[in-house]
DNA sequence: AAAGGATACAACCGCGGTTTT
DNA sequence: GAAAACCGCGGTTGTATCCTT
C-alpha cells in the first residue's frame, strides 16, 4: 500500500530546514511495510540512537524525528500490544494523580506501553468521564472521583478478578462495595456498573442521558452544590486510607509483568 | 443498508532541554 | 561561550474503524 506524499491530511512534504545535503522530499503520514522493513533491519543492525543521520543512512525519506517516534510507539519489540488491563488502568490513574501529563515518566511504571498510548488512553477513556460529568479532568472535584471512585472500583474489580492472597490493597477497598459478575475479565476496557446508585435530581441530567459516567459507579458521597462543588460523605483521614501506595504499585506491577 | 457520530490510535508539530561542533 | 544540531516530551490532529440511529 504506498501512500502517496503528502497525503492523508498531514500536509504537503516538507524540505530539510538545515540541511546542506541535497534537498530531499520528505515523506509524511503513515508508513508504509517497506519503510517499516528499513527501519527494523537498520535499528537492529546498527542500534537506536542519532535519528536524523540514521534516517538518512537507512534510506528513509523521513525525518530523524520520524523514525525515532515510528520505531519506539510500534515497531521496537517490546511495545506491549492489546488492551489496557484493569490493572494497568489503575497504575495511570494513580501516576497520573500524582505526576500530571508526564507520560514518558508513566509509561515507565508500564513497561511495554508508549507514552503515546497511555496519552491516548487518557485522553480517550478518561477524559471523556470528565465530559460526562461536565468537569475540567484536572479540576478537584474530578481528582476526588478518580480517588475515591474510580480508582477503588477498579482495585475491587482486580481483587474479584484474582482469587489469591488478599493483599494490602483489599483493606483500601470499600467495605461494603460488591464484586460484580463481570469482574473476571480483565480484558474490559471499560469499567462496569456494580453497586449501582442512581443520579439523584440535584445531579446534572444530561450527564446521565450520556450513559454510564462515574456517578453510576457507586459515587458515594454528597450532592453537587449550587457552585458545581461536590463534598464527600465521611472524614478526610479515613477517605485517604483507600489511596494507595508505593508498595501497592510494585504489588500491581508484580501481578502484571512476572 | 446508509449516514452520521463516536472512538481509538498513529503520526505530526512546536517547544524546551541537552549535546555536539 | 555561542551556535547548531539533536533529542524527547506533551499537545494536537487526521483518519480508519466501530457503533448507533
Amino acid at each position: 500500500m504506498e501512500v502517496p506524499l503528502g497525503g492523508h491530511g498531514y500536509g504537503s512534504a516538507t524540505q530539510p530546514s538545515s540541511s546542506e545535503e541535497e534537498l530531499v522530499e520528505l515523506r509524511k503520514g503513515p508508513w508504509t511495510v517497506e519503510e517499516d522493513t528499513l527501519l527494523a533491519n537498520y535499528v537492529s543492525t546498527h542500534g537506536e540512537g542519532r535519528w536524523n543521520s540514521l534516517a538518512r543512512h537507512a534510506g528513509l525519506k523521513r525525518t530523524g524525528k520520524s523514525c525515532r517516534l515510528r520505531w519506539l510507539n510500534y515497531l521496537r519489540p517490546s511495545v506491549r500490544r492489546g488492551n489496557i488491563t484493569l490493572q494497568e488502568q489503575l497504575l495511570i490513574l494513580e501516576l497520573h494523580s500524582r505526576w500530571g501529563n508526564r507520560w514518558s515518566k508513566i509509561a515507565q511504571y508500564l513497561p511495554g506501553r508508549t507514552d503515546n498510548e497511555i496519552k491516548n488512553y487518557w485522553r480517550t477513556r478518561v477524559q471523556k468521564q470528565a465530559k460526562q460529568l461536565k468537569c475540567d479532568v484536572n479540576s478537584k472535584q474530578f481528582q476526588d472521583a478518580m480517588r475515591f471512585v474510580w480508582i477503588p472500583r477498579l482495585i475491587e474489580r482486580i481483587q474479584a478478578g484474582q482469587p489469591t492472597e488478599p493483599h494490602a490493597l483489599s483493606k483500601r477497598v470499600d467495605p461494603n462495595a460488591t464484586p460484580d459478575a463481570s469482574a473476571s475479565s480483565s480484558e474490559t476496557s471499560e469499567l462496569q456498573p456494580s453497586s449501582i446508585s442512581e443520579p439523584t435530581e440535584s445531579q446534572d441530567p444530561q450527564a446521565a442521558q450520556n450513559g454510564p459516567g462515574l456517578w453510576e459507579y457507586g459515587l458515594d458521597m454528597e450532592v453537587v452544590n449550587e457552585e458545581g462543588n461536590m463534598s464527600w460523605v465521611g472524614d478526610a483521614d479515613s477517605l485517604d486510607n483507600l489511596w494507595i501506595n508505593e508498595e501497592d504499585i510494585r504489588f500491581l506491577q508484580q501481578q502484571l509483568y512476572s
